[in-house]
DNA sequence: TTACGTGCAAAGGCTTTGCAGTCGG
DNA sequence: CCGACTGCAAAGCCTTTGCACGTAA
């Protein structure tokens, strides 16, 4: 969930270092720099837009670092990966603390926002039994014009045939 | 909906070759093949999906004539795009006189099947409306393993730390 | 010291674009 | 005939990979 609290991104980063060190893996500051940046975000940032705050805060990471760093975080179960179909993927800190939750996202400026609907998730559940399927994970995502956008908007998305 | 009636299907590449007039638009032997190839489908190709199949039926059409004519087709509003994580797009015909659908897709084979949930649909209107934006569209997918799959999945999804 | 990580640049995979030739209306 | 379309190849974007060097343990 974006926007974590001081103590549970300090424990996400935690939970980190002492999967690494468990494992025996280095831990470095580069790796350090990207868990703290990621679970500092208040939104839904891209590697670019991650790395980008990293470089500003003077921290030098090369962009494959960054991407590896959230591989190794998403495998961990520390991040979640979201593609809201932007051209790029983006990330967010996943704390143990705080429950599912899912996505609604302005067409326009591209804002999430995000809520919480646990019917909706136990319905899905049900539906991937009803079909035979082991539930694994799933994705809900609803796009809109949000408030500050609705009224600039004057129906330019009508669709239209080049 | 994957799986037109070939009623549906005709009518639909009916609808494109009318709005295509309207514009005085060519009507191309590439533009009615895509539609027609996508409108005989039975899931949702891909774009390289889509090109073969034509090709095998004695087709010529170049890739970038497919993706353009297929974004020509999803902002008329015939065709629904897709990003299933597959890293492509894929498309389906869009009738209208089928209702929307959801997708659950097996994480393992990529077999992608369809279901319809209107109280779920609803509720994510309604949950727009309560945060303030107005609904446009929106996205669900269960991602899970199929009756076929589970008997072969073994637990190597695990989370693991590279 | 040694295995793994890092950074850079090159390579990849999908999609878009530029342009000369072609064709529908 | 004219404007739009097509096909090819080149360019774009995000992401992954190869490799020499650096660094945590």
């Amino acid at each position: 969930m974006a926007r974590l609290s001081t103590d549970e991104a300090a424990a996400l980063v935690e939970r980190f270092r002492r999967q690494l060190r468990e494992r025996r893996l280095p831990v470095t500051r580069q790796r350090l720099a990207i868990a703290e940046g990621l679970c500092r975000a208040e939104d839904h940032p891209s590697v670019e837009e991650l790395s980008r705050r990293l470089r500003a805060k003077g921290e030098r990471v090369g962009m494959a670092t960054v991407y590896r760093t959230l591989d190794a975080l998403v495998a961990a179960g520390l991040a979640r990966e979201h593609d809201f179909g932007d051209g790029f993927k983006r990330y967010e800190p996943l704390s143990r603390e705080v429950a599912g939750h899912e996505h609604l996202r302005c067409v326009r400026c591209g804002r999430v926002i995000e809520f919480v609907n646990d019917r909706l998730e136990r319905a899905l559940r049900l539906t991937a039994d009803e079909h035979g399927f082991v539930y694994h994970h799933h994705r809900i995502e609803i796009h809109g014009l949000c408030r500050q956008c609705r009224g600039t908007d004057l129906g330019g998305l009508a669709a239209r045939v080049p």
